[in-house]
RNA sequence: CGGGGUGUAGCUCAGCCUGGUAGAGCAUUAGCUUUGGGAGCUAAGGGUCGCGAGUUCGAAUCCCGCCGCCCCGACCA
């Protein structure tokens, strides 16, 4: 019996919906496709923050604050970005309220002379403010990180993965040229690259995407892709190299050292609430989450067997001195996080609980573990032996002098089974596009399991990257990246049987 | 935005075809029992049946319109 009463193997979209709801993550708002998140959720994306926004600034980055509207004239400066956004783009355009016949409406007399739009990102807004700041050589390179919620009116969302409204972080930066800028391009994907292994125990490939991909106004984008365990990958960063489109467009200009006006180079890059997503799809189970330690936000949860006895006082007593000497104890380079969980409630339905949630560590004490010195507990990660949860025993003193082993242990398991799945899914034994198709084309519905392929081929660009598109969409894929760390040699492209010329990934997507 | 499904108690759903004034399980509350682990018994509370307009003596049920959600498609930094 699953602490989940759905399993990823009969419905894994469901499963999905099925462990946000029950690991009390976020529910849906009344305002369409815009969620309320919920302290199990916000408290992992505060994680994120804390130790993002320390490496981010580690590497060079103050934070700013940019306006939630922008001017509507703004967006249309760059031409593919307006191209990309307006489809999805909430407008203000009234700032009055009237009751007319007693319903409430826009004031018609209060209508704006130019209309805002909330932003879906903030280069336009950004970049206007990089043209005045921006005058001369030794303003360069100019690094910021911005901290904001973001609106894109998407037409099927769904929780975490994609939201009308969504948190994330986004930098960007101005360089005096390419070279620095794609430096800066490659120093965020790196970050992202290993935040996301080491402080998310989620694996991911880093690479360039194709064309037909990119960021709209970007010279190249680059992105970290994740495999989630329907075998589907799911984009869970991005850094974009702008070339000088956004310069251009916005007249971002410095004096360089011989006195000439030119063009900057700017970047932009961002994670979003989508990394939360990501987290739930590579280390859910069927009973509820399993929260990766470092971004969890109660590592070790204590539930005192109450009985509504008197001895329930010195019971919680031993915990909370429990807790107390674990909060003393560091991990990940923070305070362990300790609670004791004493809600008035069935102590089986608190475990049950912080299992669903994926609390690290459970420590379930009673009465004759606090007599004996005793802590008895249970790890998220081996929950079960057989259909029985197994429970471990220690005394006081070397449960805490283990606890953050166990801890570590368990961010590592984590990491090391989701790689080790990522691994296993990647095959590079495509050489045609038959061979494409006899392995995607198998379920019709597109419902099983299909990992990844690794392919060789010729980078078509323009109507030729169409086809090719075309010809996977019919398949249900598409192209992720081309993969970092590229080969010396390449097969013939498996859409042309042409020279090789690079390596890509390609899957079914989120 | 197209196709399909769906909307009834906090949750999962029955009732709809064949109109008669709303149900089950779980959850909640209270009491008693139980206590090394998702407990039992008894009782109670809780629903403008998504919204609006029709047909009818009477609508959860039939008709029309709208909205939300889920799946597929299109779209998706």
């Amino acid at each position: 019996m699953h602490a989940l009463k759905i399993t990823r193997a009969e419905d894994f979209p469901e499963w999905y919906q099925a462990i946000v709801r029950e690991a009390d993550m976020a529910e849906l708002s009344p305002t369409r496709g815009c969620m309320i998140i919920k302290p199990w959720g916000y408290g992992i994306w505060e994680r994120i923050q804390a130790e993002l926004d320390r490496r981010i600034k580690e590497s060079g980055h103050d934070n700013y604050y940019f306006p939630l509207l922008i001017p509507m004239g703004f967006i249309a400066k760059e031409a593919d970005h307006v191209e990309g956004f307006a489809k999805e783009m909430a407008v203000v355009t009234h700032h009055r309220l009237k009751a007319v016949d007693g319903v409430l409406k826009p004031d018609p007399e209060a209508e704006l002379a130019e209309p805002f739009i909330i932003r879906p990102t903030s280069e336009t807004i950004i970049g206007d403010a990089f043209s005045r700041w921006v005058k001369s050589y030794r303003d360069l390179p100019l690094k910021l990180n911005q901290w904001a919620n973001v609106m894109r009116w998407e037409m099927r969302t769904r929780m975490f993965l994609r939201t009308a409204e969504f948190l994330w972080q986004e930098g960007h930066t101005a360089h005096v040229d390419e070279a620095d800028a794609m430096d800066e391009t490659m120093l965020a994907l790196e970050i992202y690259r290993s935040f996301s292994e080491d402080y998310l125990a989620m694996p991911v490939v880093a690479g360039e995407k194709p064309e037909n991909e990119r960021f709209p106004g970007a010279e190249k984008t680059f992105s970290i892709e994740a495999m989630m365990q329907d075998g589907k990958a799911l984009q869970a960063g991005t850094s974009h190299y702008l070339g000088t489109h956004f310069s251009e467009a916005q007249n971002i200009r410095y004096q360089d050292k011989e006195g000439g006006q030119t063009l900057a180079h700017t970047t932009s890059w961002g994670v979003s609430t989508r990394l939360i997503g990501g987290v739930i799809m590579t280390h859910g189970d069927d009973d509820g989450l399993r929260t990766p330690p470092a971004i969890a936000p109660r590592q070790i949860v204590i539930v005192p067997m109450l009985r509504g006895k008197p001895e329930d006082e010195a019971l919680k007593d031993y915990c909370a001195a429990l807790a107390q000497e674990l909060g003393a104890l560091t991990a990940f380079g923070e305070r362990v996080r300790a609670f004791v969980d004493t809600k008035d409630a069935k102590p089986a339905d608190k475990r049950w609980d912080w299992v669903r949630r994926g609390a690290p560590i459970i420590c379930e004490i009673g009465p004759r573990d606090a007599a004996g010195g005793q802590v008895s507990f249970i790890k998220r990660i081996a929950l079960r032996e057989g259909e029985k949860i197994k429970t471990h025993t220690l005394a006081r003193a070397d449960f805490v002098a283990a606890v953050q082993g166990l801890l570590d242990e368990t961010q590592s398991a984590l990491y090391a089974e989701a790689k080790a799945r990522l691994e296993a899914n990647i095959s590079g034994e495509f050489n045609t596009f038959a061979d494409l198709e006899a392995y995607f084309g198998a379920d019709e519905d597109g419902g099983g399991f299909k990992g990844w392929a690794r392919v060789s081929w010729s980078r078509p660009t323009g109507a030729a990257l169409d086809k090719v598109v075309e010809r996977l969409k019919a398949l249900k894929l598409t192209i992720r990246n081309a993969p970092l760390g590229q080969p010396a040699n390449y097969k013939p492209c498996i859409f042309t049987g042409a020279a090789g010329v690079e390596e890509i990934l390609i899957a079914r997507a989120y």
